[in-house]
DNA sequence: TGAAATTAATCCTAATTAGTACTAATTTAG
DNA sequence: CTAAATTAGTACTAATTAGGATTAATTTCA
């Protein structure tokens, strides 16, 4: 293949691809983060919190692993989280490095009514998908998501 | 199906399916923003000089149709490319609520010469897949963007 | 042991994002 | 024709984002 120029280069038969990708995840993020109107939580902060639920607290680095929320970021989420009281702020035990980050009984409470209130309403349009398609389409996601790493 | 519960929820059929989308996406979107490593561009600012390359200039309404930017970010955006002389304002020749951007030779150069390298840069991975593979996934994407439609 | 390297979190800056309110210009209707 | 509704863009706020510098604590290893 010839290299590309400015005329050639928006014709390459893989940008249909890219666009479907970027469009079906949009679509997703749009739909999810409209679930959080009326509750007083952003998708970042809902985030933590359902990922703090039903454990005992965790480090930054392990929120931020799961979350795929950076160090710098997740500061300020857990400050306004912390603000609202729905999280505290720990010594770690033995890593004097580490703070801890748990929910309040407050959070937990958070946690107890909108976690299940978020699944069910995600819910709604994920199982209009039958067994078969999520299978072909986790399996193509996997696949996608191989190209980049 | 009974009522869902912070124990049950978490347990859903369809939540590998949603991480698999978001971690595609998210890998895909790495990739993408590194490309603009060394080029002082983000992907936001880069997004609309490709849209804006090869058209004689578009309204704000449609750069962000096109790139899905909304109107806030948008004048926030345009703003630091003027500043970097890589586009410029015009007055609509006929509607006097639009304002017309387009690239300055400056920023058609920038187009010339960034447009092709990052199509390159990402055609490397999307290449990987073949012509069914790239059929398959647009199918699935699509139907999963259908769902939150 | 003690210096060097690593790790965890914070602070800071610049940019993007959504959303609301606002101004100006245009279009629509009565 | 004129008042009302709509449209386009800007201004502003709060939050998120990445990335780099900094501080404190821990681990490594010579």
């Amino acid at each position: 293949m010839a290299e590309l120029t400015k005329d050639t280069a928006g014709k390459q038969a893989f940008l249909p691809l890219m666009r479907e990708l970027v469009r079906a995840y949009q679509a997703f993020s749009l739909y999810d983060a409209a679930g959080y109107q009326g509750v007083a939580l952003t998708p970042a902060q809902a985030d933590v919190i359902f990922t703090l639920g039903n454990t005992d607290g965790m480090s930054f680095k392990e929120i931020g692993e799961l979350t795929l929320i950076t160090k710098g970021t997740l500061t300020g989420v857990i400050d306004r989280l912390e603000a609202k009281y729905l999280v505290q702020r720990l010594r770690h035990e033995t890593d004097g490095r580490c703070t801890l980050v748990k929910l309040t009984s407050a959070g937990e409470a958070v946690f107890a009514t909108q976690f299940p209130r978020q699944i069910s309403y995600l819910k709604q349009r994920f199982d209009r998908l039958s067994k078969k398609e999520r299978k072909e389409a986790i399996a193509v996601l996997k696949k996608l998501r191989a190209l980049f790493e």
